[in-house]
DNA sequence: TATAATAATGACCAGGTGGTCATTTGTCAA
DNA sequence: TTGACAAATGACCACCTGGTCATTATTATA
C-alpha cells in the first residue's frame, strides 16, 4: 500500500507540472526512486494510475461538499458560503490534483476516464441541486439547472485564479462574493435556458452500453482492492448476479446502496446503477 | 497557400477528435493526402501548425466581437445579447477549432502557446471591459473585473453544452438568459473580489522577458507572411529599431499602432508592446 | 524540345514510449 | 546456514514520434 501511495504522490507532482501524456512512466519511476518493474507491480498501466488518482481525490471532494450540504446546521447564506469555501479550499489544498483533473478531464479521449469525469460531474450536480432545493425550494424550480451551470462557471473561472497564478487570496471574501452573486441569480433571474428535458438529454448523452464481461472485469478489480466488508460482500453477490441473474431487483438495489455507502466505491455503484438501468 | 489551408483544415478535424498531442504528423499527412515532406514545406513544425490555427481563428473571433461592441447602434440589453450571440455563434460555426482551443489552452506547456492564450484572453477582457463601461459606466467600476470573470464563466460552461453534446440549441434564448443574468449581476452585486491591484497582478504574472534575438526572429517570420503593406513596412522599421534603437518612442508607438490595425498581426503588436514596455 | 526551378516524395534517423520478464536481491522460518 | 518465497530490478521489446534530405516528378521558361 505504501508503495502505491508513494507512486501516486510522486506522479501527481509530475502530472501537474507537465501533464499526463507528457509524463513518461520512466520519469515517474525515477522521481519515485523505484524501478520500472516495481511500478507495474503496483499499477497495471499508466492509465490505471491516473484513474486511481482521480478516484482518490474526487471521492474525498464529493464527500466533503456532500457533508456540508447535508448538515442541517448550515442554512441560508451560510450554507452557500461554506459550499464555495469547501470547494476552493479543497482545490487549494490539492492544487496539484486539481490542475491535473481540470486539464485531463477536458483533454482525454480514454473512454473510462470520460465516463468517470461525467460521473463525478453528475454527483456534484446532484449535491448542488439538493442545496438549491434546501435554500430556495419551489421558487427556483424553473431556473435550477441554469443555476447549477452558473455555479459551475463561477467555480471554474475563479479556481483558475489560484491554480495558475500563485497569489495568496482571501478565500472568505471570494466566497462571500460568490454567495451574493448566486443568491442574486437564484432570487431574480427569470429566463431559464436549461429545461428539464434538455438537462435529461445531457445526462443521458453518451452512456454507452456495457457488456456483461466488462462489468464483471471492473467488479473483480474492485473486489481485489477492497478489505473484507459489507461492500466487498455486496460486490461479490452482484458479480454473481451479473453472471446468473438470480437476484430480485430489490435485492440488487439494496446491494448497490451498500456499495454506495463507501466513498471509495461510489464510482462502481454508479456504473452498476447504469448497468441495471435503475 | 492552398496547401497550407488544406493541411490546417485537415489537421483541425483530427485535433478536435483526438487532441493535439495524440495526433501525429503522420496521421495529418495521410488525412490530407500529402507526403510528410510536403507537410514540412508548409510548416516548420507541428507546433507552428497549431499556432497558425489559433491565430487564424482567434483573430477572426476577436475582431467579430470587437465590431459588435464598437458599433454605436448596439445599446443596452441588445448589445449584451449580441455579444453573447456572436461568441456562441462563432464557437458553433468553428466547433472543431473551439474544441481544440479549449482543450489545448488548458493543457499545453509550450511557452509560446501559453503566451498566445494569455494574449487573446486579455484582448477579450479588454473588449468585455469596454462593453461594461458603455453599458453601466461608473456604476460598475468596483465590480467590473468580477463581472468579466462571471461572463467568462458563463461562456465557458454553456459553450461546453453544444461543443460536447451535439444537441440543437436555441441560441437566442440562451443569449437572452445570459444577458439577463449579466444585467442582474452588474446592477445588484455589491461585494467585489477582484480589485484593480489583483487584476493587475494576474495580468503581469508570467510575462517573461524576451531577448532581442527572439523578438527579431518572430518579426522576421511575420514579415515573410505579410503582403506588401503599411503593416509590413512598419514591421521592417521596427525590426531595425530592435537592432539599432534609433527611433523615438512616439514613432515606435505609432508603428505598433499601424500593425495592430491588421487583425492578422495583432498578436505581434501585443508582443511588441510588451517588449517595449509600453 | 532542353534546361532550370520548384514541388513533392518517402525511406530513414535518433530518440522516446508503454510494457514485459528472466534474473537478482531481500526476508523470513526451519 | 539453508532453502523457499516474494519483492524489486533494468535490459529488452516492438512500435511510434517529429523531423530530415537525397531523390524524383512536375512545371515554367527559353
Amino acid at each position: 500500500m505504501g508503495k502505491k501511495q508513494l507512486i501516486m504522490e510522486s506522479a501527481l507532482e509530475l502530472f501537474a507540472k507537465q501533464g499526463f501524456e507528457a509524463t513518461s512512466v520512466q520519469q515517474i519511476t525515477v522521481h519515485s526512486g523505484i524501478s520500472k518493474g516495481a511500478f507495474y507491480l503496483s499499477f497495471k498501466s499508466k492509465d490505471e494510475l491516473i484513474m486511481a488518482l482521480i478516484d482518490q481525490f474526487m471521492d474525498q471532494f464529493v464527500s466533503d461538499i456532500d457533508q456540508i450540504v447535508k448538515d442541517p446546521n448550515n442554512t441560508g447564506g451560510e450554507l452557500l458560503r461554506k459550499f464555495y469555501y469547501t470547494t476552493f479550499h479543497s482545490f487549494q489544498k490539492h492544487s496539484d490534483f486539481a490542475k491535473v483533473f481540470i486539464k485531463e478531464q477536458a483533454h482525454t479521449f480514454n473512454e473510462e476516464l470520460i465516463s468517470k469525469g461525467r460521473h463525478f460531474d453528475q454527483l456534484i450536480d446532484d449535491i448542488t441541486l439538493s442545496m438549491l432545493d434546501q435554500l430556495y425550494g419551489e421558487a427556483v424550480q424553473h431556473t435550477k439547472y441554469d443555476l447549477i451551470y452558473c455555479i459551475k462557471g463561477f467555480m471554474h473561472v475563479y479556481s483558475h485564479l489560484f491554480l495558475f497564478f500563485n497569489v495568496p487570496l482571501d478565500l472568505d471574501l471570494l466566497c462571500r462574493s460568490l454567495a451574493e452573486k448566486t443568491d442574486l441569480l437564484a432570487k431574480h433571474s427569470e429566463i431559464p435556458f436549461i429545461t428539464d428535458e434538455l438537462y435529461d438529454t445531457f445526462r443521458k448523452a453518451g452512456h454507452e452500453e456495457m457488456t456483461d464481461r466488462q462489468v464483471i472485469e471492473i467488479i473483480e478489480q474492485k473486489i481485489e482492492e477492497l478489505e473484507d466488508s459489507i461492500e466487498k460482500e455486496s460486490l461479490i453477490l452482484l458479480k454473481k448476479d451479473v453472471q446468473e441473474r438470480s437476484l430480485s431487483p430489490a435485492i440488487v438495489q439494496g446491494l448497490i446502496t451498500n456499495i454506495r455507502n463507501n466513498p471509495q466505491s461510489r464510482w462502481i455503484a454508479y456504473l452498476l446503477l447504469n448497468y441495471y438501468e435503475l
